[in-house]
DNA sequence: GTCTCCTTGTGATTATTTTCACAATGTTAT
DNA sequence: ATAACATTGTGAAAATAATCACAAGGAGAC
């Protein structure tokens, strides 16, 4: 099974985080080696989905044994490109891009916050959670010199399609909108939508459901 | 088509808070009537499975002319149980629960943030964003006393499950967990994940199909 | 080395979701 | 009222995903 000749299916790919987070949990328990099941029970699925999904990347585990967590840990980076360090910034230091900042998710993952961009005066100059504030005017110049590639939309949504506009037009890759907007951009732009209520409503539709 | 006979797909249910974004845009703009076609190319989806989503529910379309935008609106919000209004406890007021307690979109949805419940004792007492802020010790009671219903977790990994059982102790019927942590609770018990990293490690594993 | 046990990897099957294509039915113009 | 047109609602078909069930193969005991 040629990685690359397989498509992998987008169901799977969106689980690999999910896998990524029992893992890392295994290995900083010291746990070396788990079985299918052991994982699927922690996360709530079922262990043949875990063995199909992973079946896609190649034999990975030790058939009578299990998984190497070290090895399939290794593996799941990889494939979510995570050997490689990507550098972000956050556009809006509101109350959302200031808790981002301060987010340690976001490094242990490979993911460097390394600027925030304001229109506010007051907080150009200064620096929040360690990460200095720039002026939005000074995009496309910090962009270039900080390597910039993926931008972190926490404007309002009244703003935002604005500033994506700003964002690509600065030289950013890709695009992690906070904004409840779709947004328009060139095709080679990769936008991934982050929409918070759309979780929670989620869970008030069950909840409703359950006691109206 | 009667309600409640008919299974609603999941896939139909998780699109619903999408469409509730744009019709709520239409609905701000003044527009009052709008076809498959537009919601679809706004939101970048066919039109065939919007119309197949909204057909779960009945015929809410005028055929010829489109979907009236306030009609539609309210049978959304109806369907994600929105009518009522559900009280929250944010547990935790880290970086991200302090965000979550002043965001305004929560507020719009018909959900209200009534208490914040920590440890650290600088924080007790105090109000953040207008929110009082309760010893994580008072749990059961406020609860009681405040009616609460969904808990928000925003506490470190390591402390979640111990939370998560108080919580479910002090009568909660929901959790929105933030913890990178699968939780073991009651059946009876909803549990809503929502994991940040998911969304940007999702973003970092394209552009790395792409760039390399 | 052989036997037993365990767990993976996967073809086959079933379930779910999306897309297609068009009849049904409303609107608008005249 | 009628005709021309636009858009919905929906069965049928195609695509995608999840589950099942078991052969393949490696580990460990003796």
């Amino acid at each position: 099974m040629e990685e690359g000749l397989v498509v992998i299916p987008k169901a799977t790919v969106s689980r690999l985080p999910l896998y990524l987070q029992a893992l890392t949990e295994y290995d900083h328990l010291g746990i070396t080696l788990v079985s299918s099941e052991e994982i699927a029970q922690k996360l709530g699925i079922t262990s043949s989905q875990l063995r199909k999904d992973l079946s896609y990347f190649g034999g990975l585990g030790i058939r009578g044994a299990g998984y190497d967590v070290a090895c399939l840990l290794g593996r799941i980076k990889e494939i979510l490109g995570m050997q490689k360090k990507r550098r972000l910034a956050i556009i809006g230091a509101g109350k959302l891009g200031t808790a981002l900042a301060g987010y340690r998710g976001l490094q242990q993952h490979g993911l460097e916050v390394k600027a925030l961009f304001e229109i506010d005066k007051g907080k150009i100059g200064t620096a929040i959670a360690g990460v200095p504030v720039y002026p939005l005017a000074e995009l496309h110049a910090q962009t270039a010199r900080l390597g910039l590639e993926i931008a972190v939309l926490t404007v309002p949504a009244a703003a935002a399609q604005k500033v994506a506009d700003l964002v690509v037009e600065a030289g950013f890759k890709a695009i992690w909108n906070f904004a409840p907007i779709r947004l328009e951009v060139p095709e080679n732009i990769i936008v991934q939508y982050e929409d918070l209520v759309a979780g929670v409503l989620t869970l008030v539709h069950h909840l409703s459901r359950k006691l109206g």
